[in-house]
DNA sequence: CTGAAAGCGCTTACAG
DNA sequence: CTGAAAGCGCTTACAG
């Protein structure tokens, strides 16, 4: 097939021009060509199906137009919906995404960034699973911009784009008391690190005395950990979870103990990916603002705008509450019966 | 910051040999290097923090160690299954990977593809929705090889990687009947093209006169499908759908309209996403083999070995079909009472 | 085993 | 408004 890809140089040849002129009309500048020549050359690269090398752009102009996007785990429901509003904010910004999954482990998501950074990458978003180590720093040190999106390494220096959840957590704390639920329990993570950190203190100011449960972010970590709760007795009878996954395990767990959500557990989680209104029962969830998230995010990297704040998540009153399809709840999102 | 970037050309003056020498060190070859030499340079290149630029290297060498991915929607559970699978096998094979969301519109597909093209991909791997152009062509043109995955436009000359649904779909049919249904309609997509086609296709080889439904691939398109026809007492007692996404909205809408998944309906559906696994009911699917399909494709594109065929799909017998969580019915994979 | 040098396909001062 | 030429940071024939 093609023998030889068609350079700026055989459109100059063709228009019989310089190479210097046709970079001009190919990038609209950054000098002016007259009219004329710049029909003839626009002519010739058509006729020659010429398509500029970006790769020999970028050595030359020291900007490749590629961001690197590194992730934990793109087939989560909740990263996924994240790197796909990241991925086209990127996109409107006329740049071009490089992925790579880090799979939880800091070694990968270094390599990741180290290969990122030898591609010469405009920058870099890094949506990290907890305990991951400040890799932000050797961008930085390399004069490449990084942003992190939802998590943060402890003493990181790159800036964080996260959602506030204070006020949804609070609330989601008031609608179980709505309820009549006293003592609210929270499902965290292993660890007390990173958003899911974040938001126990937020459940922790509100609730004073509760339990905290722990277990891992998978849905069959969540199920298991469900199942042997409810045989000992230990289930809580109102809960908030971390994240949706969690829920998802809770709800699997409940439901092969026969225990019903929400008449005997009343559950709230903190995500809100578009998978949690698809649950039986509906999840009722304090959703994050991702498209803002990642708006925000890509804004701060390209440093084209101030940009505006993040939204705090907001609270989804679905049935996973004990709000019920025929009550019209959704209107009660003050919390008070009238 | 950084100044600038430290150079081959620093490394070598450092380790007072020629530029020649330390690529050869770096890139271990093509040609040998003395012992003592080599320590120098690598010595030299730990010493200034040498990061090989990429992109310099791609231009020289023509291939820059970069895949495109171009996707229909990475927020599409089973897309992004099967993204994060593809990812995987080019990253063990060294490959960096770029990645695209097409969004459902041929428009931007090609748009991704030129945008890919013009980065110098080494080659492309396109996870189409139904009814794209045969941007492959495109790529081959322009001497890039590229890969289907999944779906492929109707007279596109690139290959194809996907799994063989015959058998599954047969057994799947086989296990309704097994839970005695004799008429067992399909749920297909708005139109009769691509995997899904010939899913529909399977069915109807095993299943002579029964009804055909369609509707859109989104679950909120399924569930208002869903409802629809119970209120209209014409849904079917035993369907095959033919996603995941539409599994999961029929059985919202059948929550809604309180029809009991397996009891009144007994649901089969041909994705096999990891969602499926936590349903309510828990869905009794048609797994496909994406980490397979994944590997396959790669190794195609990449023609480093004669890959071995894709598995079929294999039946995952879980509850939407009237087995239940009592009884064994894992056992009953081969679809006879005893 | 090593060095001097050409060249990948662009962009961009420098002259005119 | 346009052209001739340098140079981005590598790899790789070509000599030695």
């Amino acid at each position: 097939m093609a023998d030889r890809a068609v350079t700026l140089a055989d459109v100059a040849r063709r228009a019989g021009t310089s190479t210097a002129v046709v970079s001009y009309v190919i990038n609209d500048g950054p000098r002016p060509v007259a009219a004329e020549t710049r029909e003839r050359v626009l002519a010739a690269a058509a006729e020659l199906g010429y398509r500029p090398n970006r790769v020999a752009r970028a050595l030359r102009s020291r900007t490749t137009g590629v961001v690197g996007l590194v992730l934990a785990d793109a087939s989560n429901p909740y990263f996924a919906a994240l790197a796909r509003c990241i991925e086209q904010a990127l996109d409107e910004h006329g740049k071009l995404t490089l992925i790579g999954n880090a799979g939880y482990a800091a070694e990968r998501q270094r390599n990741l960034v180290e290969r990122f950074l030898a591609a010469q990458v405009d920058g870099l978003v890094i949506v990290s699973a907890d305990g991951g180590t400040d890799v932000a720093a050797g961008a930085e040190a390399a004069g490449v911009p990084a942003v992190y999106v939802h998590n943060q390494p402890t003493r990181a220096h790159a800036p964080v784009v996260a959602a506030d959840n204070r006020t949804a957590v609070h609330e989601a704390v008031a609608h179980l008391r709505w309820h009549g639920h006293e003592r609210i329990a929270f499902l965290a993570g292993p660890h007390d690190i990173g958003p899911v950190g974040l938001r126990r203190q937020n459940w922790h100011t509100a609730v004073a005395d509760a339990e905290l449960l722990r277990c891992d972010y998978s849905r069959a970590a969540a199920a298991t950990s469900a199942e042997r709760r409810i045989t000992d007795g230990a289930m809580p009878r109102a809960l908030i979870t971390a994240t949706d996954e969690q829920a998802i395990g809770i709800l699997a767990g409940a439901r092969t103990r026969g225990l019903s959500v929400p008449d005997h557990l009343a559950l709230i989680s903190l995500d809100g990916t578009p998978d949690s209104a698809y649950t039986a029962p509906a999840l009722t969830v304090t959703r994050q603002p991702l498209q803002a998230m990642a708006e925000h995010a890509v804004d701060q990297l390209l440093g084209t705008t101030t940009p505006p704040s993040v939204p705090d998540a907001a609270l989804v009153i679905r049935h996973s509450c004990g709000c019920r399809p025929t009550t019209d709840c959704t209107t009660n999102s003050r919390h008070s019966p009238e």
